[in-house]
DNA sequence: CTGAAAGCGCTTACAG
DNA sequence: CTGAAAGCGCTTACAG
């Protein structure tokens, strides 16, 4: 094999430019302006030659700055996630800094190991939408000074910032909404919340504000994405309260998909029976007469937890974010229309 | 502020175990079993202990070697992306790699940056999914040695494997599919297809294929998502061609979904016109009577594109894929049921 | 089987 | 304004 050329090294640079590594080293830092204008093009010119790029790793090593964060998502094919991905992807690069997005599938052990390797790369701040209880992975984190923001999930023991949406507020603004179009009995579906404290208070929410309109409600848990046990639930609670306007209120958007595919099953009509949903997606609007929902504003929320590891960080590079908990926007269509 | 607690180092784990720097780095690398049972364990413990993590930034540098596969996304919030992002991922883990995602939002200036970046990493290796041409950089990565491969898109006098779809069977079995079905003319809706390979072969193999088919056809671009132009090219084409047996084949899931907002606007009956698309979409089952598509087998795609690699990379960790190309899978529903 | 030492490509006091 | 030198945390010949 023939030796593979190499990149070029500040040395080279140095050399090349009639300067010391240190003159070069400052051009590629912060500290460019220290050098006379004649130095500075020398260098210039050199590493244009050269095709220079400093190495970080190597400035990683030495200044302890890898100028990279990270990011946990549980799982990436959900839209949801992919937003707000997007969004923290975004607000890395305003700041200079790049991200390393790992992925955990929903999978603790996963998530554990991608965590460990975070830390070997040194990423000088952590996004973490949790998928499972990484306590001890996190405090280390926290124990050595890197600071850390949860996404969306709170996880036990850990003392962080949350960003997330108020579900509180949404919960309200979904019944508030089905009471206003005339529904009187409604269905709340949801993923397991176990390991979710958003999916447990928007649950404990619902029930809460549900029993204070004094409507009828339930609720129905997603066995494993089948939906067989709540195609059963639905039917039930249809047929319990058909002398009432019944409607469904979908915690998230995987909820959504299930529940739009039993209504297609049952043969319901949108809007008959009410169907709403938490989080937006691109398909809300085509299934006809389109469905309501909660949209959050994930770019947002993105640009909220980098912030917050920012200010963290370099604190005279970003204030703290006023709010960490955001409102969503009610999409309003045919579906929760009787 | 009080000073931070560090990582430990391989140091600190040395002294504590009684041990040389040597043995500690052989111990994480691997080369532990040169070590003696009692060596390891004395190694094992002390690590535990201080909860030691190599440092991977001080790993590359010294070895060469940073375990970092960069990948660059056109359009990560592109389901077809996320699918693909989700196979490389997964991918990298199996060969014991992380990897660095980059987004580049279809912006050539920040796709040159997102390489000059993941250049300074020193990513081993580099899956492409280009949105400009960014002839300059993957030569730079090229010259280096660092293998590239390309994702769904060719690059101009860029020459790396490309791992994609194989474009001219797909038109060809979804064409087959409408002539079947008994359709006689069909109108082909794509993005533009300048920076995009795949998009020019998709649209030149329709005209190809369908001239020799003898299929009444035209094709329409979709300009900036607003889809108005194709409304009017839609309605025009049915218009024109009323007695015979229309239908639309869709260049990818965007497409799709911009045609199928048109078809609810011009309240089109799926199948009476028929709708098929390239790309399979989690939604596109629930439009009734469900809409045909020509799904991808993203996780094979992506998982070939990292082996090819690491074939690269590492010789002996992994053979040459047998196949770049892959053949999509048809899927049928009503969209295309007259 | 084990270790002392050199060096990867940078940054950062320190000195002038 | 500029540079020589030490050192970040590792790996890898080299030696025994």
């Amino acid at each position: 094999m023939p030796p593979t050329p190499r990149r070029s090294t500040i040395l080279e640079v140095a050399r090349l430019a009639g300067a010391s590594k240190t003159s070069v080293s400052r051009y590629f830092g912060e500290e460019r302006d220290r050098l006379s204008p004649s130095l500075q093009a020398r260098i210039a010119h050199a590493a244009g030659t050269l095709g220079y790029q400093p190495n970080q790793m190597a400035r990683g090593l030495k200044g302890g700055r890898s100028k990279l964060l990270g990011m946990l998502v549980a799982d990436i094919r959900n839209p949801f996630s992919v937003a707000i991905t997007h969004g923290v992807e975004q607000a890395c690069r305003q700041y200079g800094y790049s991200l390393v997005v790992c992925n955990t599938d929903n999978d603790p052990e996963q998530e554990r190991q991608h965590l460990d390797l975070l830390g070997a790369y040194q990423v000088e701040g952590l996004v973490v939408n949790a998928s499972g209880s990484p306590e001890r992975q996190l405090h280390t984190f926290i124990s050595q000074g890197t600071p850390i923001v949860l996404l969306d999930r709170e996880v036990d023991h850990v003392e962080a910032e949350v960003v997330g949406l108020d579900n509180h507020l949404a919960i309200d603004m979904a019944l508030e909404h089905l009471v206003d179009q005339g529904y009187q009995a409604v269905l709340y579906v949801s993923e397991a919340p176990q390991q979710s404290s958003t999916r447990q208070k928007r649950l404990a929410r619902f029930n809460h504000t549900t029993e204070q309109l004094g409507l009828i409600h339930s609720s129905s848990l997603l066995a494993n994405s089948d939906g067989t046990a709540t195609l059963q639930a639905l039917s039930d609670f249809l047929a319990t309260h058909q002398q009432h306007a019944c409607a469904v209120l979908c915690g998230n958007g995987n909820a959504t998909l299930t529940v739009t595919r039993l209504f297609q099953q049952l043969d319901l009509s949108l809007g008959k029976i009410g169907l709403m949903g938490i989080d937006e997606l691109e398909w809300c609007a085509l299934i006809s007469p389109g469905i309501t929902t909660l949209a959050q504003p994930t770019d947002a929320m993105g640009k909220t937890a980098v912030q917050c590891l920012m200010h963290r960080i370099a604190p005279h590079a970003s204030s703290m974010p006023a709010a960490l908990s955001f409102s969503p926007t009610l999409i309003e269509r045919g579906s929760t229309q009787r």
